[in-house]
DNA sequence: CACTCCCGCCAATTA
DNA sequence: TAATTGGCGGGAGTG
């Protein structure tokens, strides 16, 4: 282009003294521009010549000045050129030279051209996608500023969110240093990791938005607010350095654009509207909110998503929702990357919940080796992979009602989230303070970190730890709440994933969630079975527990509730195990790897002790469970404190939280035994469902013979690596039935056991499976769930509100996702929501910590599954 | 009129 | 203190 402009603004030039012929002008031969000429010359074109002049001329031609500036020196030709067709030159140019005319008219009238959106494509075509990592290609700010003939501040706008995306870093002053996309997918990773731990729970708790907005809103008001912005990731890369280097307050317009983009990776749909992400990125409360602010940041968020569409990572769509059209962005970058884009996206949606968990396994594995794991960003999960599927699927087809539906849940989601992101940014923040840990990413989670920390071979051990920590890191405390919420979801994800694992007999959870189980259905064998059991089933705990132990009491100091009382402690222990696990990683991670890898096996040990605290994860495996149990462990927490929660009793949802919050306080008890391992068995925990009674799922939790689980049988140690582990065969019918049941009935049991025992257990959850919730719920839910399954962590808690948890709880790809069906039904997403909202409430309540909170509703809402709900119902029924 | 979003003032930060 | 960054919002272009 710019050669164009010389070459006519050099005819233009000579043309001037050319003049005048009309006649040579018009033709169309070269000669015409030299009408034009006159302005270059006119315009001290230096020098032409020099490439430098050449790239001022062009830019100056593109500028409107110049322009002006040469349609003057145009006017005035013809008052020179006389006759000729001065005036008509200017038009004739514009007909007769397609070039020079379209330029000029390209460049002026269009604005267009001038766009954001195009300036940053031709800011991009400077440099390669891919460039050698040898080499390092600079930039100048000032020298690329000229060049494409823009304002400096222009540049600003696009390095900053290129920036985010580590696309390029600054070097100096005006130098950035050109990375390429080389590490886009890390960097992808990393933001849907924390994007999951911030906003999955968010995601989760959509329907409370407004209850964590009261919450939070005060906390955050009072104490984050000016901070919460703080960059989520900083990542800065691993260099630490990186804290130095937010200048400025938070630069956010780099923390927008990274919270924007998190929030496409947690979508389900992978479609955000403008005016949630204005919302949820509106860091305070959305009520506050001032409609100025909102477009403000509406109009920033355009400024990102112009640059996010020239890197081809996101266009623009319309969301048909009840209101009407919105403007929206889906994401057509890479949907997962574990540990590199690759994985996630290559899976189909089938192989979603399976691939994508392992995957995110992997990477998290990845990241523990690194180090820092901890922060883990494991617990982003993949757990959201599953759903990508699904949601591409969805969103793709904005049109389509699901999508739609998904659409506003999202939204929902997203705001709650948002709100939960504060509380939980509030709590990295204060975590990483503390923590100073210094990730490669400087994810909130790293602060979390710290927490974990305390827990060393847990981590070391597993990714489950590993995921675990990510939770803490987050918000310490919050963590340990969210974790809750979060868990239910990865844990579905993660059952779907983990247990399910085919080739094995045995499902396994990811540590993180731990979780649950399935299989098989048979209800009441199982307490039989689980001779001890009495225990409250912390299932989960166990795998958990290992970990926890350490974590749990961090996190109980920090969140919450007392994790003292053993019972209490352990439940509050559970909660915050499950939240962390939950919330983030969880749920993706855990399912997959532990199995696999055998050290959690030889970890075991470590695991143990940790069992304890793995009870509560058991909740969150199970999706359902995962609720229940996170809102169960909010509750303790809280002790669902918050009546308000339940805005919406309507929705079994609640009650079942509170159900299942009440089970673990109230009668209800574990539906899963636990056995510890005592004797011969001490390595083996066993879980049962007690009550598991999957027909109970509902809560019936109490209902023990329900399960028909056997029992299934997890070393300790192993659990310890694993979350969980079940017996697929039992489940062979379970594994059907299991899923939606599976996930509620596990979840309840969970939260009830979670109570209990330390050890590390094991359930069954087959009996889990209760068929009858399942089922129907599984229909209603099922074909949300599925998507919800695919979900990722994250949008499964979002959406679980919206439908799959359950089933999504389930997770797993096959077998989960029947599961997750059935789950799901019960769980509408309208139901699910209110119930969500209420039991977010409760939660929140009882949780100190917004996050934990946040993440205890998210469970929730996720795994909300209908059993959830069925059981939150009846146990709170407060409403 | 609503949606986009360019433009550039001017404050915060840095050198 | 000057220069660099970048928040911010008026208001114009577009449909």
């Amino acid at each position: 282009e710019n050669i164009f402009d010389r070459s006519r603004m050099a005819p233009k030039t000579p043309i001037k003294n050319e003049p005048i012929d009309l006649s040579k002008q018009k033709g169309c031969t070269p000669e015409r521009n030299p009408i034009t000429p006159v302005k270059i010359i006119d315009r001290p074109q230096p020098d032409p010549w020099t490439p430098t002049a050449n790239l001022k001329m062009l830019v100056s031609a593109a500028s409107p000045d110049m322009r002006d500036r040469e349609k003057k020196k145009e006017l005035f030709r013809p008052i020179e050129n006389s006759e000729q067709s001065d005036t008509p030159d200017s038009l004739q140019y514009d007909i007769v030279d397609d070039t020079t005319v379209d330029e000029f008219e390209k460049q002026r009238p269009s604005r267009k051209q001038k766009s954001l959106g195009l300036l940053c494509q031709k800011f991009l075509a400077r440099y390669p996608n891919y460039p050698l990592s040898t080499e390092k290609t600079t930039i100048s700010l000032d020298e690329v500023a000229s060049v494409l003939g823009v304002e400096r501040r222009r540049i600003y706008d696009i390095v900053n969110v290129l920036e985010s995306l580590h696309l390029v870093s600054r070097v100096a002053k005006n130098q950035y240093c050109w990375h390429g996309r080389h590490n886009l997918s890390q960097t992808l990773k990393m933001l849907q990791e924390a994007g999951e731990l911030q906003y999955g729970e968010l995601m989760t708790f959509q329907h409370k938005e407004q209850d964590l907005e009261y919450k939070f809103g005060e906390r955050k008001k009072e104490t984050i607010l000016p901070s919460q912005d703080r960059p989520l990731l900083d990542f800065s890369e691993p260099d630490c350095s990186s804290a130095s280097a937010n200048s400025r307050k938070d630069k956010s317009l780099r923390i927008m654009s990274q919270k924007f983009v998190m929030l496409f990776l947690v979508s389900k749909t992978k479609i955000v509207t403008l005016d949630i992400a204005a919302k949820i990125l509106i860091e305070e409360t959305q009520d506050t909110v001032d409609h100025s602010k909102f477009k403000t940041k509406v109009r920033r968020l355009y400024d990102i998503a112009n640059v996010l569409t020239s890197l081809g990572l996101i266009k623009k769509v319309h969301v048909t929702e009840e209101r009407g059209r919105k403007p929206a962005f889906k994401w057509i970058g890479p949907v997962e990357f574990s540990g590199k884009t690759d994985e996630l996206r290559g899976n189909s949606p089938t192989s979603d919940s399976l691939p994508g968990t392992e995957r995110g396994a992997c990477a998290r594995y990845q990241i523990c080796a690194t180090g820092k794991q901890r922060f883990v960003r494991h617990t982003s999960f993949n757990g959201a992979q599953p759903c990508e599927g699904t949601r591409r699927k969805v969103s793709s087809e904005p049109n389509s009602p699901h999508q739609e539906r998904q659409d506003e849940y999202c939204s929902k989601m997203i705001n709650l989230a948002a709100v939960c992101r504060q509380k939980i940014e509030e709590d990295t923040r204060w975590v990483a303070r503390n923590s100073s840990i210094t990730s490669p990413f400087s994810l909130l989670p790293v602060p979390g970190d710290s927490d974990f920390c305390v827990n060393p071979l847990p981590q070391a051990v597993f990714p489950v730890a590993q995921a675990e920590v990510p939770n803490l890191s987050l918000p310490t405390g919050v963590s340990s709440q969210a974790p809750h919420p979060s868990t239910p979801a990865a844990s579905k994800t993660e059952n779907g994933k983990a247990t399910l694992v085919p080739n094995q007999p045995f499902l396994c959870f990811p540590s993180s969630s731990f979780f649950m189980l399935c299989g098989g259905l048979q209800e009441n064998n199982l307490s039989e079975t689980l001779p001890t059991a009495g225990d409250t089933g912390n299932t989960s705990a166990q795998a958990q527990a290992a970990i926890p132990p350490a974590v749990c009491q961090k996190r109980s100091s920090h969140k919450c509730t007392s994790p003292s009382s053993p019972a209490h402690d352990e439940e509050p222990a559970a909660k915050k195990q499950t939240m962390e696990q939950s919330d983030l990683p969880l749920s993706l991670v855990v399912p997959k790897k532990p199995f696999e890898s055998p050290k959690y096996e030889s970890t075991p040990g470590s695991c143990c002790p940790s069992a304890v605290h793995l009870e509560t994860y058991h909740l969150d495996l199970t999706s359902p469970a995962a609720p229940e149990a996170a809102s169960k462990e909010s509750l303790d927490c809280q002790e669902q404190e918050k009546p308000s929660q339940n805005t919406d009793p309507d929705e079994p949802c609640p009650g079942n939280e509170h159900i299942s919050k009440e089970n673990t306080n109230q009668p209800f008890q574990p539906q899963y035994l636990y056995v510890q391992p005592t004797t011969g068995l001490s390595s083996f925990n066993f879980l049962f469902s007690a009550y598991q009674a999957p027909g109970a799922i509902s809560l019936a939790s109490n209902q023990l013979p329900s399960l028909s689980v056997p029992c299934v049988m997890v070393p300790s140690a192993a659990l310890a690596s694993f979350p969980l582990v079940c017996s697929p065969s039992f489940t062979s019918p379970l594994s059907p039935v299991p899923d939606g049941s599976f996930s509620a009935a596990a979840s309840m049991n969970f939260s009830m056991s979670s109570l209990a025992s330390t050890t590390p257990v094991f359930i069954s959850t087959t009996a889990m499976v209760t068929p009858k919730v399942s089922p129907a719920p599984s229909v209603d839910l099922q074909q949300p769930a599925h998507p919800a399954l695919h979900l990722s962590p994250v949008l499964t808690r979002s959406c679980s509100a919206v439908k799959l948890d359950s089933p999504v709880c389930v997770g797993h790809p096959v077998t989960l996702l029947k599961l997750q069906q059935p789950s799901s039904t019960p769980l509408t997403p309208k139901s699910i929501r209110p119930a969500h909202h209420e039991a977010f409430f409760k939660t929140p309540g009882s949780l100190g910590d917004p996050v934990a909170w946040k993440k205890n509703e998210g469970n929730q809402t996720r795994s909300a599954s209908s059993v959830q709900r069925r059981l939150e119902i009846p146990g709170t029924s407060p409403d």
